[in-house]
DNA sequence: TAGGGTGTCAGACTAAGGTCGAATGCACGG
DNA sequence: CCGTGCATTCGACCTTAGTCTGACACCCTA
């Protein structure tokens, strides 16, 4: 069987999902369907950042938008500003057109939803990976369009370095810099010091204001 | 002219928008179509407070979403618990169907587009006072229904007082307790008590925590 | 008139947040 | 090979957050 992937060089993808058995069926999807690409999976937006950083040449990274230790569209803008030359798929169970197009508008290089057909995820990624943006026919781009404010707050989110990411994450969480500390194995001090680095990034006062900020990118869980 | 009210006292209506414009434009539709009504203005949710305070006859409260001192529907949930015999119509320029679903969901009981015509205002209007529930043609009961992890915070909301309400607006606005003392004119050490009893009551244990609470209720204003 | 809830506040204390300067190590280009 | 820049780390120090105790006034209701 001939492989559907356009590229003759063997690829490598990263599936991000915290569903073990999701991230094994996308990856039995692909194999039998597409090539014989070399997967690598992470459960938690933290493994992801290891996987990526231990393999730039990554071609596609599949992400889900709700994923342990990120809420929503500040993984893919951080992703897609850091690593500007990888592709990212966001592959979610949300279908509301508003989420698709706002993922898009961040970076996102196509947005298969979780009731997708086999057949119809291959055709995402082909797609993708011959360098074309790809979305559901549902969507077409007479949508609400970029929010301005909002690229903005993704910009100066994208200028965070990996560790002060996992520390704004977990700010986001309602976490204290003891548990931080503790969950990333460094002294509070050091925590403090990355949490003032991120509030003059962010271009705000206090730890309250840089949570709010990011939870502007969030997007709600759905049913 | 014969009043389009039901009601043969004459109403109390308070009109809540920022906008001194289109509250202007409301009464005038209300009081040119619909009927001698005694009228009442609020340009902010705290000059809201005051008045249902003062006017516990009210018989009804247009309520626009996005007011200085509230975020999405934390007013919304706050005036019907607090006030169970007033009805509260929202009325927003968002007409997302899934915001007017739970907006009803949260107590309102109407929601009006700012795209209506004074017609239709006058119709959802009348509906309400005798009882009805209103919303738009275009949203029916099929949609993603309650969602009950957000009622809980509901509930958890409606039990803060009026003045711990107004703190926790400015928290979610990311001030310090010293700005909201100076804000609320009184001292920093009454904020601290205010606070506090605020966690407690929303059952968590720092202001990180009970801003993202808060959020949670909050509806992105449209564009 | 007593009791309960609310709002106000002080003072003293503990915990958490936030700033500053500085050390280390690592990558990049000269 | 060396300097420059950046990310990460940290301790010392000060500010803000949050708890606890106790207090007083107010309003409403029983």
């Amino acid at each position: 069987m001939m492989s559907r992937f356009l590229s003759t060089q063997p690829s490598k993808v990263i599936i991000a999902d915290d569903h073990p058995l999701f991230r094994e069926a996308i990856k039995k999807a692909l194999e039998s369907n597409c090539s014989d690409a070399e997967y690598f999976e992470a459960g938690s937006f933290e493994g992801l950042q290891d996987l990526v950083d231990h393999h730039r040449d990554v071609d596609l990274v599949l992400l889900d938008l709700h994923m342990p230790g990120v809420s929503g569209f500040a993984g893919l803008v951080y992703l897609c500003k850091r690593y500007p030359g990888v592709p990212v798929v966001i592959i979610s169970a949300n279908e509301d057109p508003v989420v698709i197009r706002r993922a898009l508008d961040h970076g996102a290089a196509g947005f298969i939803p979780k009731s997708s057909s086999t057949g119809e995820i291959c055709d995402a990624i082909n797609a993708v990976l011959s360098g074309e943006i790809w979305s559901p026919d549902s969507v077409q781009s007479n949508l609400p369009g970029r929010n301005d404010s909002e690229i903005s707050l993704a910009n100066r989110m994208a200028e965070l370095t990996p560790q002060q990411f996992k520390v704004l994450m977990r700010m986001t969480q309602g976490l204290l810099n003891k548990q931080i500390a503790y969950e990333l194995d460094v002294s509070e001090a050091t925590i403090k010091a990355h949490v003032t680095a991120i509030m003059k990034k962010l271009a705000v006062n206090n730890r309250t204001q840089a949570v709010l900020i990011a939870q502007q990118l969030a997007v709600a869980r759905p049913e």
